[in-house]
DNA sequence: GTAAAAGTTGACGTTGACGTCAAGGGCAAG
DNA sequence: CTTGCCCTTGACGTCAACGTCAACTTTTAC
């Protein structure tokens, strides 16, 4: 198979597929004439980087985790390398999750019946949780944004 | 309180804080010779900026978020808006969710006491689920990655 | 044979959220 | 007065995963 059947497959460019091999995530067999050909395989293989890749992973990493994939034999280093990434990958998806909390806690006080959402009587939306001590009136309230033309034209 | 202050209580940088002035998402009053002086609650808005950018938003779409934040108030386009960026992250979740398995999955089988670990017997860990139509042996198995020296210095 | 489609290397462009100097001003402590 | 720390604007650097264009060769379709 040739670059472009790849890339179709796989849902990537054939740009990346070159930047792959480049960074020595990919490698293939050449044509008498230069040309790259790929066994198969090579469409699950480019599918899992880009998993990786998804989830955060740099190539540097993800070369790392190579010579395991291929050999299914890992060393220590590595072990410890994909447990890292693990956690890596758990404690962002707690931030999505309390991300997503926030803007949660906003459209719900927005859909709340209050007379004409009235900001005097709501806490910030996206204030923690923690009872906020009585900021007492502070000199400087200038903290406004500006939302130039939305032009959703 | 001074730019510094906001800073370390929010934990970013003043180049962040700075940054945030220039994209349009905090605002400063000035004191007579130029500094910026914020109020208290400028850290929670430095907060929920932080934890925007964290979960992926840009900068352009907090800044349509933040007339809401501001007011309380939301357009209906507003509203789509925090709707869209909500899929986005529930997505991402899901990808990152993905990408945990599968490094699990390559965790779990290393860790399995199949003898020598033979590539032979199994399926590639990181195979997805549906069961690989024999591939007949293809004529180009060059498939392998160098992973130069890893150089744990 | 001829034109279109696909592949090659090389090299520069992009984007976003800052990091990092550079050069200078303001202000309390000693 | 000087030292030291914090502040200011301005401007260039960074890093990663490609996009994009150029100039050219190979393969494919008719």
């Amino acid at each position: 198979m040739r670059i472009g059947d790849i890339a179709r497959q796989a849902g990537v460019s054939t740009r990346a597929l070159r930047y792959y091999e480049e960074q020595g995530l990919l490698t293939s067999a050449r044509s008498p004439s230069g040309q790259r050909i790929y066994p198969e395989s090579a469409v699950e293989r480019v599918r899992l980087i880009q998993q990786l890749f998804t989830a955060g992973l740099p190539s540097r990493i993800i070369l790392q985790l190579m010579p395991y994939i291929d050999t299914g034999h890992g060393s220590p280093e590595v072990f410890e390398l994909m447990a890292a990434e693990r956690n890596r990958i758990t404690a962002a998806m707690a931030d999505l999750a309390a991300a997503r909390d926030a803007l949660d806690r906003m459209i719900d006080i927005a859909n709340q019946p209050t007379p004409e959402h009235c900001p005097a009587l709501r806490e910030p939306p996206w204030a923690p949780y923690h009872p906020a001590q009585a900021t007492a009136a502070d000199p400087t309230e200038a903290v406004l944004v500006r939302s130039g033309e939305a032009g959703t034209a």
